[in-house]
DNA sequence: GTTGTCACG
DNA sequence: ACGTACGTGACAACG
């Protein structure tokens, strides 16, 4: 007999949120998105299915707040507290969940979940004799779906407790057979659900009566037979008994189509970036252990694909169409060691071990006829030039890392990820499973293993190409994919590989300084403290910190105690070591991140060869690490001699166009606000001139710092949602001063709290917010009930269309340079990209050349955008501008 | 692995 | 009553 799971969903998902709610507080993602039920109902679910070992499993949820039910009776469960406001929105997380494991769910207008797994249980039982069913739920009138084949699991204490009512186990319990819990309901009532039943009938006498008359109906037929006060009570109740009855009968007829049942295959990779994304990662490793042991039964199942292995390649075997996947698991690249390459095509499935010395695959990669097809394209191409495997980079025309990115940000670029991007039968199981991680990684496993992983890995994205690039043109995305996106890897793909040429000695030199200095301030600041603090005091520690200054000091400080730069400023006055505290930050951070750090990023070249990642931000920004090269100190004059170790080549200088403003020049055309636009048309100062406006100042009267400084405080404000709080605590002025202010303020450019809240009304319509080139970001914070979550959600609607339209703008003109320099075949290049910024190194003799494509195309951008997307360039009416520096190090540039 | 802090746009 | 500006990455300390 196979076993079939039927969820009550509801049930299960307030069960799980009682029980993980302590003192009223419940479990939360970073943002504040309620997590604690379904963390929980995940956890039951996976595990009774691993445990019960079940064929199939089906949840069914209530839909609508009105049922059939409520028809019948108007109060139909109206005494019933409110849900709570913690768990509306995981209502939604529950279905998301159960999406992404690939479990399925059911409701229907009109029905609760019991006359879904009701209709369930009777289909099965009618149709399928090979099946037995088990329905978990903690709603005992579940109790009259009870039969020889099917059972209820009810939970008992805790979450892990369960006990199993068939037939015998209910009439030992109440006494009555399943057919008359229907009865036994009818005469008691539910005042959970808000039936009466018949007044002055409780448990017992309820019994009783149905042990001799057996039905309602029964009891009625014989209402002469029945004497005294119960038969008084009785007819009195009669027609609140039958309609009871009526509604506690759950509806075992319910239409539901494309019931199937098979065996269950739970998702483990979707299940996985679930659990990442909302944060549930103690959660991966006990599920997927689970996941392991579900999906075992039906693993001999599964179709294996059949390959060939290939000592050398032979390029008779290459075709037009060649999807290729290259396995190194190192997550830095340019280190990175081949483990072997899969090559799938219509001709097969080949797999070769050894890349090197393989004349036949090296012309198999410079030939333009050849397509190739991969995942992570930046890194593929890396990995051959590191292998000196030379390519037609041309030859390369699909990317699914960056494709799938396009489709949806928010996703963790793993190649398992594509399978939920499109829903696909597909199964790939995790790296790290193959593989191990942290110190048990294990490279040299099995050679069969690997291969069939790595032919896995190439299936998927050959799988899933046509799936995407039809949703990319569905959701008219696939422009920005095509012609920005892709493009964009070369041109990040070569600034990885110049890298940045570092001056070792100044380097050293610095460290050396800066090391100094720390030594002594520890030692000045040991004698200042002499007595308050033990010989290996450590000043590097916020918790010793904390107890020095808060507790042995006794020096004023907030609820949380913290000692960040701005908690520590309030108090600097009242003692001396806290200036020097500051000054000890300041070193520390400048000596362990930008000198000293930055040693093990050096390669044997002297450059350092970052890492450019283009599938990481919500927003479409690009993110660069090991190391980082978009946050070096700029704003400290101290801090910024690290600068100094960034130094161009021999015959090239530095150049660095930074866009002025670019994202208030996005907002002001985006929002179609002409005040603002004709500020940035006539070449002003927009923080000036929005003192101007703010204060009712006239045109050419002078405005003060301070005013210049809180109209900038606003410019920013706006593009990052602004509100009253976060402004009066910015400003130091009262919430009421602020809310002034942003009065003041949008009096003074009226469109934009118009385009604000047009922005905050598409995203909640279509569930995400979009830039100028259609690149999404899914706002599920929108949904919340919570009003926190909900005004982070808003924020996001209003800030993600700017700074991801500023972002595609500086990826359109890098773009564009990147190939301007190829047509003209300079040998000057881009070395960084910092958001607003791009940085180059550029030959002498190319300088006024170089100098006039790029600034023509920077500014030209936004149109270029507009015209690449398909828009009208002509509707770009801001003013893009760009103002140029040189250097021989980056300490000089600005 | 998580937390606190701080660097950038 | 609650308690925030948007987007990142790296480091040291501390469980």
């Amino acid at each position: 007999m196979k076993k079939i799971l039927l969820v009550d969903g509801n049930s299960l998902l307030f069960r799980a949120y009682y029980a993980s709610a302590y003192a009223g507080s419940v479990l939360k993602t970073s943002s504040g998105i309620p997590t604690n039920a379904v963390y929980s109902f995940a956890n039951m679910l996976t595990s009774l299915i691993s445990e019960r070992d079940y064929f199939d499993v089906k949840v069914a949820f209530d839909k609508s707040k009105k049922t059939f039910r409520h028809d019948k009776l108007e109060n139909y469960k109206a005494g019933r507290s409110a849900t709570p406001e913690d768990l509306i929105p995981q209502f939604q997380i529950v279905r998301e969940f159960l999406d992404s494991a690939n479990i399925s769910w059911w409701e229907k207008e009109n029905y609760e979940a019991d006359d879904l797994i009701g209709t369930m249980a009777k289909i099965i039982e009618s149709n399928c004799e090979e099946y037995e069913v088990e329905i978990l739920t903690s709603d005992k009138d579940m109790f009259q779906l009870i039969t020889d084949k099917t059972k209820i699991l009810l939970p008992k204490t805790g979450t892990s407790n369960l006990e199993l009512f068939g037939k015998e186990e209910l009439l030992i319990k109440w006494e009555v057979s399943p057919e008359n819990v229907v009865d036994l309901k009818g005469l008691m009532g539910d005042p959970s659900d808000n039936l009466k039943g018949v007044e002055g009938v409780g448990e017992k006498t309820a019994i009783k009566l149905l042990k001799e008359f057996k039905t309602i109906e029964g009891i009625y037929e014989q209402i002469n037979s029945i004497g005294g006060k119960l038969q008084e009570k009785l007819i009195n109740g009669k027609e609140s008994a039958i309609l009871c009855k009526e509604i506690a009968t759950i509806n075992c007829e319910v239409e539901i189509e494309n019931l199937n049942f098979e065996s269950i295959k739970l998702n483990l990779s979707g299940l996985v970036s679930f659990l990442e994304k909302y944060e549930m990662i103690s959660l991966i490793k006990r599920l997927s252990n689970r996941v392991g042991l579900i999906n075992k039964t039906e693993e001999s199942n599964t179709k294996k694909i059949d390959f060939k292995v290939l000592n050398e390649w032979d390029n008779s075997l290459a075709l037009n169409d060649n999807f290729i996947y290259i396995e190194s698991l190192e997550e830095n690249y340019h280190k990175g060691e081949i483990l072997g390459m899969a090559i799938l095509n219509e001709n097969g499935n080949f797999y070769l071990e050894n890349l090197k010395d393989d004349a036949e695959l090296e012309k198999f990669f410079l030939n333009k006829k050849f397509n190739k097809l991969t995942y992570d394209l930046k890194r593929t191409a890396t990995l051959l030039r590191n292998y000196e495997i030379d390519f037609a980079y041309d030859s390369f025309t699909y990317d699914a890392m960056v494709a799938a990115y396009v489709l949806n940000p928010n996703i963790t670029s793993r190649i398992q990820n594509l399978i939920n991007i499109v829903q696909t039968d597909l199964f790939l199981e995790e790296d790290e499973i193959i593989y191990g991680k942290g110190a048990k990684l294990n490279k040299g496993i099995e050679f069969e293993k690997k291969a069939i992983f790595t032919i896995e890995k190439a299936q998927i994205i050959k799988e899933t190409f046509v799936p995407i690039i039809e949703q990319l043109k569905q959701n008219n995305q696939f422009n920005l994919y095509q012609n920005i996106e892709f493009p964009l890897i070369e041109v990040l793909f070569e600034m990885e590989e110049k890298g940045i040429l570092i001056d070792k000695l100044e380097l050293d030199k610095q460290t050396a300084r800066t090391l100094n200095k720390i030594e002594e301030l520890e030692a000045k600041m040991k004698l200042i403290l002499a007595g308050d603090i033990e010989e290996n005091f450590n000043f590097s520690s916020p918790k010793q910190i904390k107890e020095l200054l808060f507790d042995q000091l006794g020096l004023p400080s907030n609820k949380k105690q913290s000692t960040d730069r701005e908690a520590l400023e309030k108090i600097i006055y009242l003692h001396p070591i806290v200036a020097l505290l500051l000054e000890h930050r300041k070193l520390t951070k400048l000596y362990s991140t930008y000198l000293r750090g930055f040693e093990k990023f050096i390669f044997a070249d002297n450059k350092v060869h970052t890492i450019f990642n283009q599938t990481l931000t919500n927003t479409g920004r690009l993110s660069s690490s090991e190391p980082n090269i978009q946050n070096i100190s700029v704003k400290d004059e101290l801090q910024k001699e690290a600068r100094k170790i960034f130094i161009s080549g021999n015959q090239t200088k530095f150049y660095s166009f930074d866009y002025s403003q670019i994202e208030l020049r996005v907002l002001a055309q985006l929002g179609q606000e002409d005040t603002l636009i004709e500020i940035f048309k006539n070449k002003r100062d927009v923080h000036t001139e929005a003192a101007r406006k703010i204060f009712d100042l006239t045109v050419d009267s002078e405005v003060s710092s301070e005013q210049r400084r809180i109209a900038k405080v606003f410019n920013f404000g706006i593009i990052y949602g602004l509100s009253d709080f976060g402004l009066s605590n910015d400003l130091k002025i009262s919430i009421i001063e602020a809310k002034n202010f942003i009065k003041d303020y949008y009096n003074s450019f009226p469109k934009l709290i118009t385009y604000k809240n047009i922005l905050i009304k598409e995203a909640s319509e279509n569930g995400y917010a979009a830039t100028y080139a259609n690149r999404r970001r899914l706002v599920p914070e929108l949904a919340s009930a919570n009003f926190l979550i909900k005004n982070f959600g808003n924020r996001i609607a209003v800030n993600m269309p700017i700074q991801g339209t500023a972002a595609d703008i500086l990826k359109v003109a890098m773009v564009n340079i990147y190939k301007s320099f190829v047509i003209e075949n300079m040998k000057s290049f881009m070395v960084a990209q910092i958001h607003d910024e791009i940085i180059f190194e550029i030959y002498d003799e190319e300088t006024e050349k170089a100098l006039n494509i790029i600034s023509k195309n920077m500014e030209k951008a936004f149109k270029d955008l507009s015209k690449i997307i398909g828009k009208k360039p002509s509707e770009i009416v801001v003013e893009l501008e760009v103002n140029a520096s040189k250097g021989e190090n980056w300490f000089e540039l600005k």
